[in-house]
DNA sequence: GTGGTTGCAAACCCTTTGCACGGCA
DNA sequence: TGCCGTGCAAAGGGTTTGCAACCAC
């Protein structure tokens, strides 16, 4: 899951935008937080190694690097703005009772929902993306695995 | 869809709360702008025909609501927190392009998932709620009369 | 009566903005 | 060198909080 820094300036610079250290420092650090980081999380680990970068530029980078598709945005109800530095198609699923969010993916689930969908059109309305949001707790008991739905 | 203030204060008794004519107003706004209003559009609803209410007081008034499980919270990436009256399980649509978000819901849908997740569990997690976030934009086409989905 | 609620305003927090300086291409 | 990007600090805007007064039960 680890990126190196090559592949990361080269993402940038794909992306048309100018290789900046701040830049850098931001998408690394996103990328090897890896848990849906705050932007205080984010601050917390730059500012180890970069003192000097500002959080209003921590802002600006985070506004810049979604905008050319290079991380995403993740938000719950009541929660404050996490980032993704996966940027494949996915799902999320957040654990309630911890701050905890982990990815979904699966391509079954997918063709499942898009099946559906062909077959059952919103009249006037042009479906671009599908995102599910997995919600429930961790069980601490490890056999038990394999329950409960919803009704 | 209307709902009669008669059945709004019972819902309120029901819930283990004081029936206030705050809770009350706050609560019939949210049932009576349906499209998922921001505290934005309540304040302005209510303040036509409760000019005292206090901006403090429908914040907590929409908590206390949301936490007794009377309304609950909507909320996508970059945008404030709306509400929506509507408790029935159901999915959103979230119209790019405009503020409109409405409300999807099917049986068929929901079973689909239900047995997706079930032959597909997630280890050490169980889920309590699967939400669909919709997303796509709204079709311009005169032609098309009934253009947004149902309600 | 009395404990839950409200009104009010200040505080809060996350985020955005404006502008001069700095550094990437 | 030209122009995009950054640092800084102040402003913004939605939301929360503290507390005295109030009122639903």
């Amino acid at each position: 899951m680890k990126i190196s820094i090559n592949k990361l300036k080269e993402n940038i610079r794909n992306a048309g935008l100018r290789v900046t250290p701040q830049r850098l420092a931001v998408l690394e650090a996103v990328n090897m937080l890896g848990n849906h980081p705050t932007v205080e999380h984010l601050l917390q680990q730059l500012h180890k190694r970069h003192p000097g970068i500002a959080t209003g530029t921590v802002y600006k980078v985070l506004d810049t690097l979604v905008a050319h598709q290079l991380i995403s945005r993740v938000k719950t109800d009541h929660e404050v703005t996490r980032y993704d530095g996966i940027m494949d198609h996915h799902h999320h699923v957040y654990h309630q009772g911890s701050d905890k969010i982990t990815d979904y993916q699966d391509q079954e689930l997918d063709i499942l929902l898009q099946e559906y969908f062909r077959k059952h059109a919103i009249p006037g309305f042009c479906i671009r993306e599908v995102r599910l949001q997995i919600i429930g707790e961790s069980i601490e008991d490890e056999r038990n695995t394999n329950d409960t739905f919803p009704k």
